[in-house]
RNA sequence: CGGGGAGUAGCGCAGUUUGGCUAGCGCGCCUGCUUUGGGAGCAGGAGGUCGCGGGUUCGAAUCCCGCUUCCCCGACCA
């Protein structure tokens, strides 16, 4: 007979806002201890060790070896791989200081695997080998929200491959998004494996495993036609090349002569919302043009204006910073809010670079700041009015953009990032000191890695989110606490009943994860969904 | 870090504007009796530094000052 720590709630707590936290907090999954540290109860704890089975079934299937490593990693490991820099001198880890020595709570592990594996395996003998650990990580969230699913700490289950060759390493990177394929079939999630950035993990070739959802942080593109799918912080569309470009700016050029720019005043307006409203044009903002300015860290930190049509946001290339304050004081003839590649300073110097969609002119020009405070400048053309350095694809994605492989009309979709794959190459086997293994031609090389993450507490939350109805949760088999609930009635009347409650709870219990409700042993089968843990 | 909202019993809330009886209500919890096919009924009961500190006042959950925690939007996000 059990008596689960259980005490289902009519009301979810009033801080929990999305579904999967209202759901966990109500069924006694979760405990919320502070923001973004999180309790697994009794039930959570069962969800997680049977999501914890399902993962480890299909790494070992796929060759992976479990281990443990610590949470603790001294601070000159983060400094060896240079990543201390990386993570703008570790603050979004967090530190400890121990009596002798500095220490960062385990973040993530490339590190630590890289010793561990540069330690032990040093023949090519050795390779390929792939290490993972479920295990508990802390990162020291600006901003923890939606429950489960961005916490300050998080358990993840991280492997690491090692291999003698990038052939080799690819090979080992399809093996594991095989098996995480496997988990996520088994797990009864939908998830989309899309194009992505790589961030401070580093490495080239990587792959976010997304899951449809409202309140997702991400977005995902995914093209219906051929089958191309990406992040929108990396997604691209359509791109033009040169003869089109220019076929298109002779176009322009010969088509807009009867169009003068004309100045117009808008205080106050130093964005596309206000100034677009302030001239009833909010439903029209591709005719706006909107300037970011950055500068290019790689060139003397000059002046790199990005220019996108109104409608649109940037992705911000590696070698550009966006401006602060400082730079703004330095270059007084750009003026926040009214910036333009239109009636530049002659004596900027200033590169500019515009999305291809500012080959689509509209009628009457664009409306473009005026480099001049409160005002805008309408009928403007490009090419025309202003000089353009270069076109690139620097625009984010919209809904029905066109796709850059067979130009058919994208989706964006709304996600979840439930897992991160990585061919991170030698990043850490040649920035960390002796990360290599002999070869059999008798030379020392580094190893070609892979890393691979899936956020197991987060997963909990993204079942939840996908798997309920207006009644409660529904989880998939694979995860739930128990496969079967006994109820026995009427147990104070007739002795039998409990005997034969017992009887059939030990033999259910051979094959199958079974509760026996004795908490309510008085109570009618009504009041039992008080207790349903699926609530 | 910027903007907004909130903190009163385990959970959800009222009371605060306009200071004044012993700080209330629903759920949950405990005891007893009754009830037994879809979140039981009746009776009795336990449980509160009103987020923390200071101030004003005869008197503060309520007014003033400071702090803190939590949630949301944004920035950020390995």
């Amino acid at each position: 007979m059990t008596q689960l720590l259980i005490r289902t709630l009519r009301d979810a707590p009033q801080d929990a806002e999305v579904e999967s936290h209202k759901l966990l907090a109500r069924a006694s999954y979760v405990f919320r201890l502070s923001s973004g540290v999180y309790n697994f109860l009794p039930l959570g704890q069962r969800v997680l060790e049977k999501l914890n089975a399902v993962i480890r079934e299909h790494l070992n299937e796929a060759g992976a070896q479990e281990l443990l490593m610590s949470v603790l990693q001294p601070v000159d490991l983060w400094d060896e791989s240079g990543r201390s820099a990386d993570f703008g001198g570790l603050l979004p880890a967090f530190l400890v200081k121990g009596r002798s020595g500095k220490y960062v709570m385990g973040p993530t592990h490339e590190e630590v695997a890289t010793r561990i594996v540069s330690t032990y395996a040093k023949s090519y003998k050795d390779l390929p080998v792939t290490i993972y650990q479920i295990q508990t990580k802390f990162r020291d969230e600006a901003r923890p929200r939606f429950g489960l699913l961005r916490t300050k700490e998080l358990i993840m289950c991280d492997a690491y491959s090692f291999d003698v060759s990038k052939e080799k390493m690819t090979e080992t990177y399809q093996v594991l998004r095989d098996a995480y394929d496997k988990i996520f079939e088994t797990l009864e999630l939908d998830v989309t494996a899309v194009e992505a950035k790589s961030g401070a993990i580093g490495g080239d070739v990587n792959h976010e495993y997304m899951v449809s959802s409202p309140i997702g942080e991400d977005t995902f593109v995914s093209c219906s036609n051929c089958g191309y799918s990406a992040n929108t912080e990396i997604a691209k569309k359509k791109s033009y090349l040169k003869e089109e470009i220019t076929v298109l700016t002779e176009k322009i050029l010969s088509s807009y002569n009867s169009l003068s720019p004309q100045e117009i005043y808008t205080p106050g307006s130093g964005s596309i919302d206000d100034v677009s409203s302030q001239l009833d044009l909010s439903d029209k903002k591709e005719q706006f043009l909107k300037t970011y300015v950055l500068k290019d860290i790689d060139n003397d930190n000059i002046p790199v204006f990005l220019v996108v049509t109104g409608d649109r946001q940037i992705k911000i290339p590696d070698n550009l910073s966006p401006f602060d304050k400082a730079d703004f004081d330095e270059h007084p003839s750009i003026i926040n809010g009214f910036v333009s590649p239109y009636n530049i300073d002659s004596a900027l110097k200033v590169r500019i670079i515009c999305d291809y969609e500012v080959l689509n002119v509209p009628e009457n020009g664009f409306v473009v700041g005026a480099n001049k405070a409160e005002y805008h400048v309408k009928n403007v053309v490009p090419l025309k009015d202003f000089a353009i350095d270069a076109f690139e694809d620097i625009a984010v994605v919209n809904e029905g953009d066109s796709c850059p492989n067979c130009e058919s009309p994208l989706n964006t979709v709304r996600s979840v990032e439930a897992a991160h794959t990585f061919q991170i190459g030698l990043k850490y086997s040649t920035s960390m000191a002796n990360a290599e293994f002999l070869d059999e031609d008798g030379i020392n090389k580094p190893y070609y890695m892979g890393c691979y993450g899936i956020g197991v507490s987060r997963l909990i939350a993204v079942i939840a989110e996908t798997h309920h109805d207006d009644k409660g949760l529904i989880w998939p088999k694979s995860v739930s606490p128990f496969d079967i609930h006994i109820v026995p009635l009427f147990l104070n009347k007739d002795e039998s009943v409990k005997l034969k409650a017992v009887e059939l709870y030990n033999e259910l219990s051979q094959k199958y994860d079974v509760l026996l409700d004795s908490l309510m042993l008085q109570y009618a089968l009504g009041i039992t969904s008080r207790k349903q843990f699926a609530l």
